[in-house]
DNA sequence: CTGAAAGCGCTTACAG
DNA sequence: CTGAAAGCGCTTACAG
């Protein structure tokens, strides 16, 4: 079980080395050699034998970059965890980790960071790019210089990554528009508030809820949306403005950041418990509210999992030069409720 | 980066042979000798190096056993799939499977289909074992010849397995309480259908169910559960025999099998539609009718991930000698809506 | 364009 | 109880 080079060097007449040079396209050899040896390749069902490639091309450590706007950031420091534990289970293939973090989305500090990551030879990398066009003109040059890219969860224009990982943000928005129709009247007053009406993604999010809420006859009050900058200050404040002025809101869809400030607001005007809250991503803001049950549902786009499957993708490729079946891996949104951090008393009690 | 063997070895001023014995425990060395090697391993930090055992070793191919009740049950065929669809990422590590499907929980079946993959040489076996205290004898067999099994979805007692993975639930009925909990009013009459009071896992689901929704002051009338030993003759006469005698009930809890009869029960008593139901697992009828709109939510316990988990803990295992973190590992319980299935117009829309 | 040899880090008989 | 040698399947210089 199991086709050598040396059977099919045998088989072909010639040596080990030529056979090598075919299969892994070294050029330098006779097309016509290079025909019989491809076929009977193909015909013994050849198939690379990972262990004794990467023995024999020595303990080269190989380094996966990873740049990540994890500063501050609870979902972007959870890619990061996810990125960081599938790293480690790499060691043992000699596969390690260079990480940067940058702070929002400052464009110079990726791009120096890149610079850096590229100084220490990486064989892959893996991102969280701000949408910029210099910072496409950079990833694309590092993509020709034989390195794959994955971005992970903010999607860029104009560039064609090795991979993406992340969400898709009209389909998960539409999970949380049918929880919504599921949790409050026909007629309802519902409002939402997002980051920022500019960024693609948080657009497409709020277009799905809408979808969603208004199918099948629903036939609901839709507000127009209000904008937090996932900032708390003004969350609290386009929150507290909203509720005074529209006191028959049913439902608010928290849709990005800015959630403590809103729950603030909520707090301070009396309503929260009252009115019905979703809110996507399940960081510490929302899960707490989310256990007191003043918060319907979580939507989590799993950060972590989205970090592991892009190291998983990239540590595939350089063992394996096994290509992801999809350049485009969309992670599904899962609803969270106050039951889903349920806590069993005992393990005992458990199975 | 990275210790190699010669290197103790040459610390040591012993031959690597020696180093070999002590790090793998193969005894036959003095013990002064087995301790200074151990020490220095320890303090060089050495790891061993995977590929080259695995080429040293020769290409024997490692069997993966798989022993599964799928025959006609569309769950734990989905358990197959996620076993057979991680055992093919494994070919180019010479890691192979030999399956068997049994049929329902017959003992004898099983039995005989262990004699049969223990005689083929198996390294490994990923099983859904039937609750059997001759099962038991002969996993516990199994497992002293040095054979790690893994139980996947339904537990067994009296057994230590090597790992298990499968869904908690009590936890799981607990979501699915949560979810009917903000969708029925207080108040409201509640209906269980479940497979057999007797299946432990089945039991503590409704468990679940009935604390999740009792919890925090709700107040509901709960039906006793009716059994539908996941037959759907059954189901229609139990479903329809309690429709017609509680005519006031608002939400229906499928817990198990044997949904088709209980929709069909439901249509024939002009109340598809009209009373909420939520279902156990993500199978055809159940996802048809979510579709439809005739059910709120479906909640998938993810027999394919859990098949997948089961063969990655096992070849970890065989490969890299790696032991499972934990030894019980729980699949989360995921709620799925008639919108986790919008499948976009067109695929370019997306992103 | 092609071959022969050495080596990656480990394990496996074989000697002693 | 311990060592020396061969070999796993491939890649990498080095010759030609």
């Amino acid at each position: 079980m199991g086709v050598t080079m040396q059977e099919i060097a045998y088989m072909c007449g010639v040596s080990r080395g030529t056979v090598d040079r075919v299969l892994n396209n070294r050029g330098k050899v006779k097309p016509e050699t290079e025909e019989r040896i491809r076929a009977t390749a193909e015909s013994m069902g050849y198939r690379f034998h990972v262990s004794s490639q990467s023995l024999s091309v020595g303990r080269r450590q190989l380094k996966i970059g990873v740049l990540v706007n994890a500063a501050g950031h609870e979902y972007y420091s959870n890619i990061l965890s996810g990125i960081l534990s599938a790293l480690e289970e790499l060691y043992i293939y000699d596969i390690t980790g260079i990480s940067k973090i940058s702070s929002g989305l400052d464009v110079d500090q990726q791009l120096h960071q890149l610079d850096e990551l590229m100084a220490q030879g990486i064989s892959a990398l893996a991102i969280t790019p701000a949408n910029d066009s210099r910072i496409v003109e950079k990833l694309t040059r590092i993509t020709n210089d034989g390195i794959p890219v994955t971005v992970v969860s903010t999607p860029i224009n104009d560039f064609q990554p090795f991979s993406y990982v992340g969400s898709d943000h009209y389909c998960s928005g539409r999970i949380a528009g049918g929880f919504a129709r599921q949790i409050v009247p026909l007629g309802s007053e519902v409002a939402i508030m997002i980051g920022s009406l500019k960024m693609v993604g948080h657009e497409r999010r709020i277009e799905g809820f809408m979808d969603a809420l208004q199918s099948k006859g629903g036939d609901y009050r839709l507000l127009t949306p209000v904008q937090s900058f996932d900032d708390d200050v003004i969350s609290y404040k386009v929150i507290s403005n909203l509720v005074s002025r529209h006191p028959n809101i049913r439902l608010i869809f928290f849709a990005a950041g800015g959630y403590s400030g809103g729950y603030q607001a909520l707090d301070d005007a009396g309503l929260l418990g009252k009115i019905k809250v979703i809110a996507y991503d399940a960081v510490e803001p929302n899960i707490v509210q989310l256990k007191k049950g003043n918060v319907s549902a979580v939507f989590d786009q799993h950060p972590t999992k989205q970090g592991k499957h892009a190291i998983k993708q990239l540590s595939e490729y350089l063992l394996n030069h096994r290509i992801p079946e999809k350049r485009i891996n969309y992670e599904p949104t899962e609803i969270l409720l106050d039951e889903s951090f349920y806590v069993p008393v005992s393990e005992a009690e458990q199975k």
